[in-house]
DNA sequence: TTGAGATAGTTCGACGATGGAAGTATTTTC
DNA sequence: GAAAATACTTCCATCGTCGAACTATCTCAA
């Protein structure tokens, strides 16, 4: 590996941090404007994926993939509601399950806070060739993976105190 | 725009979204093991970043980066200053500015935390030549001033109620 | 069929991150 | 030299999060 190839590696190592903490203040700032916490955004657009594969998604579910104890979630469906952005309801297959639907405020708001990211992301990706977005969703998709992966390892090899 | 180019861009989004939740659930992850809030690892990052460059941050800078108040900081560097990892310096060119100085356990502890996830980073960019890192670059760069432009954008058109 | 155990979600109370106001120290401006 | 501005800390209140406890419901074994 010759030293220009070494320090391409680690530039985009630095970049890819840096895109990271770039949407991490997009999802701050905007949701500041509407006056909700980083968390509450991270699941409205979890619920509504949810939404768009025909499904709904319960409580245990959203705290499964947010990483949130219950209380937390629960605390969380609270601020949604109370925004009117969600809606409980109890499964009829197992009375214990609460599933969660988003209302079209959400929908609407969702577009509000996401929209001009995904427009502008569509503007960047113009400038590529489809063999080149194709190596770039792969690069991603492997990168996804390989972060996971470290996060695994690095939780496996160090037992908590 | 033929349509499997377009559900190119799409997906893409959905990639570099997925992306920026995998590494903030790695820094939750690892940080949990050192006892430590996000935060305060993105704080440490920023410093030992500036150290790279030769210089030292003051707390204002911090403020700046992290977008955190005033107070907020102080609470950030004096859990910082708990764990050993920063040391609090007067400037000797203006008694107000207070400079933050990474300690060696900063250093070590920086490694412990960041050392797999680069590490991972590194095997997947092993997968592509010199010329697919530059265009995956140049992208990521492109893409990092499009979300801070979309958030600018956002913020100038949504005035605060 | 019945009761124990397991599961899903909520409530309660405590902890800790965060920000506005107020305060202290220092520098800049008029 | 005094007032205004700047940098950081302290104080106090708000709010997100979690462990324990609780309620409701389902599953399983006797």
């Amino acid at each position: 590996m010759s030293p220009m190839h070494a320090r391409d590696d680690q530039h985009l190592a630095v970049l890819l941090q840096q895109f990271s903490q770039a949407t991490d203040r997009y999802i701050e700032f905007t949701g500041a404007q509407f006056g909700t916490h980083r968390t509450d955004m991270n699941a409205l657009a979890i619920i509504v994926n949810f939404e768009r594969s025909g499904t709904l998604p319960s409580a245990k579910d959203l705290s499964a993939e947010l990483h949130l104890s219950a209380p937390a979630t629960t605390a969380m469906l609270d601020r949604l509601a109370r925004f009117d952005l969600i809606e409980r309801e109890r499964s009829t297959l197992d009375r214990r399950v609460v599933l969660i639907r988003p209302t079209t405020d959400a929908r609407t708001m969702g577009k509000r806070m996401f929209g001009p990211l995904a427009k502008k992301m569509m503007e960047v990706s113009q400038n590529y060739s489809a063999q080149e977005l194709e190596l770039l969703a792969r690069f991603l998709s492997e990168a996804i993976v390989g972060v996971d992966e470290a996060r695994e390892e690095f939780v496996a090899s160090s037992p908590r105190n």
